[in-house]
DNA sequence: GAGGCTGATGACACGGTGTGTCGTCAAGTA
DNA sequence: TACTTGACGACACACCGTGTCATCAGCCTC
C-alpha cells in the first residue's frame, strides 16, 4: 500500500489554479490549497518557493531555450534578425499547444500586483540569458544590453498579442508581425535574413 | 507641548535606510526600524504599504513627469526622438543631484530579489504612462506598445550606466549616448531632431 | 530476508508581515 | 466651550514562510 498518493506537486498545482480561478489569488490561502490537495501546508513550500511560484512552475527551462536560440543563430544575422527568427523558430513552438492554459493563467496574473511583479522578474531572467548570448556574439556591452531588452520586449509583446487573439495565428506569426512593427516604429532597416 | 515629534515618515525612511545599509534588507525587521524611529510597528504601515516601499517613496510623481515629456514634445519628432529628447531634457535633470543617494539605493535593491521585482513593477508603471503618450500622438496600438517598451529600456539602461560611472557626465549625456547605441544596434535611421 | 539508507511527508513551533479596530489626545474650527 | 479631525498607540489576529525532528514506504545491499 502506498503511503501517499503520487504526484504531490501536480495535485498542488491543480488545486491552486482551481482556487485562484474560483475565488481569486489573494483570497486563496496556502492551507486551502493543501487541504484540497490532501497535503499539509509545510509540504506546499517544499514544492513551491512561495504562493506565487505556482503560476510560474516549469519556466525554469526557458533560459536554456534562449541559449539554444543563440547557439543556432546564423553568424551573419543582425541582432534584430537573431531575435525575431529565434523567437519564431525555437521559442514560439513551445507555446503553441498552451493557448488555453496560458490565457487563464494570464488572467490570474493580471489580477494581482504581486504576480505581475514576479512575472516581470521572470522576464528579466530571460533578459540576462539573452544578454549573455549577445555578448558571446561579440556585441559591445551597451549594445548587448539594449539588444537583450529588445528581445524580451518582442517576446513579451508578441505573447500578449497572441493571447488576446481568440485563436487562428501561431505565436511565430505574431512574433514576425511584431518584429515588423518594431522595425517600423524605430525606423530600422528591413530584415536581412535568409528570406 | 507636542504629543509626537514631527516628520514620522522621514524618520522612518532614514532609520530604514540606515539599517538596510548596516545589516541588509532581509535581515532588517519592521520593528527594528520603528524602534529606531521612536514609533510603533503599526505606524510604519500607515506610511508605507510594505517594507519594500520605503525604497520607492517619492516615485509616484514620475508618471506625471512622463506625461509632461509628451506634452512638451514637438509634433514632428519620430518616436525615438521623443524619447531621447524627453528623457534628456525633462526627466534626467530631476536626477542630477541624487547620484550619491541613488547609488546606495541601487546597491540595496540589487541585493534582494523582492526589491528587484518591485523596481521592475515601478518601471512598468512608467511604461504605461509612456504608452498613453504614444497613443495620444496617434501611433497604432502595437507601435505605441513597442515605443513605450523602448522608452523604459532607454531610461533604465541609461540610469544604470550613469550610476555605474563615478561622476563626470550628466544623466542627460548618458541618455543621448544610449540613444545612439540603440540606433546602432537596431539599424535605425539617425536622429531627425532639431540638432 | 534482514538490515540500512533515502526521500517524501507529517507534525509542531516560531518569527515576521500586514491588517482591523478601538482608544487617546493635540490642534484646528466655530 | 464644544465639536471635529488626524496621527499615533495598543492589541488582537490571520497568514506567510522556515527550521527541525519524527515517521515510514521503497530500494539497495549483502
Amino acid at each position: 500500500m502506498v503511503r501517499w498518493e503520487p504526484g504531490a506537486a501536480e495535485r498542488l498545482h491543480r488545486a491552486a489554479l482551481d482556487l485562484f480561478v474560483e475565488q481569486g489569488f489573494a483570497e486563496t490561502t496556502v492551507p486551502q490549497i493543501t487541504a484540497r490537495a490532501g497535503l499539509t501546508t509545510r509540504t506546499f513550500f517544499r514544492h513551491f518557493a512561495d504562493k506565487r511560484e505556482v503560476l510560474f512552475a516549469g519556466e525554469d527551462e526557458l533560459p536554456a531555450v534562449v541559449a539554444r536560440v543563440f547557439a543556432e543563430a546564423a553568424p551573419g544575422l543582425s541582432p534584430l534578425d537573431v531575435v525575431v527568427e529565434g523567437l519564431a523558430d525555437v521559442v514560439a513552438p513551445r507555446f503553441d499547444g498552451l493557448h488555453g492554459y496560458l490565457t487563464t493563467r494570464q488572467r490570474i496574473v493580471e489580477s494581482d500586483e504581486g504576480l505581475r511583479e514576479r512575472e516581470l522578474r521572470k522576464l528579466s531572467v530571460l533578459r540576462e540569458a539573452a544578454l549573455r548570448g549577445f555578448r558571446d556574439r561579440g556585441l559591445a556591452e551597451v549594445e548587448a544590453v539594449l539588444a537583450a531588452h529588445v528581445s524580451v520586449t518582442l517576446f513579451d509583446v508578441s505573447l500578449s498579442r497572441w493571447l488576446e487573439e481568440d485563436a487562428g495565428r501561431t505565436l511565430a506569426a505574431v512574433v514576425r508581425d511584431t518584429g515588423e512593427a518594431f522595425r517600423s516604429v524605430t525606423g530600422s532597416a528591413p530584415a536581412t535574413g535568409t528570406a
